[in-house]
DNA sequence: TGGATTTGATAAACCGGTATAGCTCCCGAA
DNA sequence: TTCGGGAGCTATACCGGTTTATCAAATCCA
């Protein structure tokens, strides 16, 4: 027998459809010792559930899902996605839970996905990333009653659930770490300015400035690819007052900016320090290799995936999750300034 | 009515379930003008098949899987993945089939993913890359009848269909271009001895090394991971006879060497010329640039999904489609040897 | 000891589609 | 005039599970 169904398994313990369902969804219903029977029996058929039937009946299709709104190209080099992405995996992964994945070109498109998963029944639930200040995917999600856990940022006044880090105090470290080694013109190249984790490292930068004496700490917006990071740091290093250490939102961006230094001459760490608020093995890769802020990407998704199942299981109560605080990885690129 | 199904159609058109499956799925069946009444109906109802209940008639579930087995770690620096991963997407949006990704550890692990997928019918067929010599996930393919493309290899003698390129060709073209330049002493540094690709690349130096006068054309094998491909460039460059140019098969590898020339000295292209098997934004981010053979990723995805498509459409026969030829970018890491 | 409750199990409905047998009506050919 | 056959549609079985109503037997309690 090709795959055999619960019919078959009834009929070799010589019960009905109906107690080999409860025996293997362990609900009462059948004694201990039949249920033994049964499940010996399914395990030596290797029967397995057909997952559609299974969704169909239950109205639960075992499966979640990930859209990423962001060009493929500078995908591939943040390894921030493939962490997040094996930590998602490793939490469904015990209730055997699997995962969609989606790449798309934008929010409107990610939109249209989201209204079709639910439309015809493809996931119990979705991860969001990249939240945006007014991010009009709430709404959407809300309005579709598809359970969701949002990644990096308070997904609103009970409006969905999340995890997140802490994001201004992770910034506030690595100012006053720079601070701390005597700069006082430090610049901040930062990501796409509607993204809320982008604002709330603006205004810690913003609010840190004068506590610690800074000259002068404007944080400037790019939309996070490594040509806009280029061109920021050239940009900034051309002034007359140039900075003494710039901190760059993403690693790419970092590298991106380590290279336009080399080019026109400036020494890092001498003349000019240089901070990643992200790692990864790229920020190893370079020569000097750059000091950057650590966060446990892995563990983000592992509890992104625990808090969505969760949220799935009971829509009711709204988690919010903190997970670890990032810890700042000093390596080659920071010094005292010159 | 929150969702409503074929028979809600049926009820407001007049007509049985039957008649409303025949119309919306284009089969004859229905007249033109029922047809017609029926469709316009749904699409005021904003009807969408429930994905389990068609998978559960249908024996289809409109899904293919896609298993990367590799350390996340290295994963996402790769930006090759995340190119495939899009094209593959846009050759299957066209049917409207999803994808579902998995990460994992080993290929043991990938073929118990296929052994459940294929027994929990979670998808149609599946996607294979980085194909070995012997690779046993050929063999439990077919054992469990799961419709599969290769990528990047032909899938043996009528085993399995296949969308590659043509590496042999490629690699003679790095090789050549860099003996023209005058280069004797070639050094390649490869990636995993068992993947396919990689005896083919090492098969290809080997080959022309003799027709192209070259005094030395060691073929070195790692993980594919920065740091072997940077403790073989040390070892290369510590030589008394080192080679003035080497070819990495990844372009992780080529970064990660590009890294030990310029601490050792050595100076790029003036002491050692550099080529990556593979490009990305990151040979671009490099100083030097890296000079890089391109190939479209994209499209290779797309072509797979399409080859996969039509494999479980069909699954006589067996489709080998070779996509188009890598070309040589030259950028500034290589140049004549001093 | 007898009625109430619990336990263990069954049969059947159901989820939302697809596939098929069969029915009616109409047309054309013999 | 009759018969064959196709077009257009209906009714119904079916896919493989889950869930509920029902029921007999066992158990409990007074």
């Amino acid at each position: 027998m090709a795959r055999p169904t619960i019919a078959d398994i009834a009929t070799r313990a010589g019960v009905s459809k109906g107690a080999v369902s409860f025996a293997l969804n362990g609900r009462p219903g059948v004694s201990d010792a039949t249920r033994e029977r049964i499940l010996k029996i399914a395990e030596q058929m290797s029967w397995r559930p057909h997952s559609a039937a299974r969704a169909l009946g239950a109205s639960r299709v075992d499966s979640v899902g990930m859209v990423i709104a962001r060009p493929a190209r500078t995908l591939g080099v943040e390894p921030f996605f493939a962490h997040l992405l094996s930590g998602v995996q490793s939490g469904l992964s015990a209730e055997s839970i699997s995962l969609q994945l989606l790449i798309v070109e934008d929010t409107a498109a990610e939109i249209e996905v989201y209204r079709r998963w639910a439309s015809e029944h493809r996931v119990d639930g979705v991860i969001l990333v990249d939240l945006t200040v007014k991010d009009p995917r709430v709404e959407a999600l809300k309005a579709l009653e598809l359970p969701a856990v949002v990644i990096g940022g308070r997904g609103g006044k009970g409006a969905l659930a999340s995890v997140w880090a802490d994001d201004r105090d992770a910034m506030l470290s690595i100012v006053e770490y720079l601070a701390a080694l005597g700069h006082r013109r430090i610049a901040h190249v930062a990501g796409t300015p509607n993204f809320q984790h982008t604002q709330r490292r603006i205004r810690a930068v913003r609010d840190a400035a004068p506590r610690l004496g800074l000259l002068d700490a404007p944080s400037l917006t790019t939309d996070f690819s490594d040509a806009e990071g280029a061109a920021i740091t050239r940009k900034l290093l051309s002034q007359p007052d140039r900075p003494t250490a710039i901190v760059y939102d993403s690693d790419v961006m970092a590298v991106a900016g380590l290279g336009v230094a080399m080019e026109m001459g400036v020494s890092v760490p001498g003349d000019l320090s240089i901070v990643a608020f992200d790692d990864s093995i790229l920020t190893q890769l370079m020569h000097p290799a750059l000091t950057a802020l650590s966060r446990d990407t892995f563990d983000f998704g592992r509890q992104a995936a625990e808090v969505l199942l969760q949220t799935i299981a009971d829509p009711g109560t709204v988690i919010n999750r903190r997970s670890a605080d990032p810890v700042l990885t000093v390596r080659e690129s920071t010094a005292p300034p010159a």
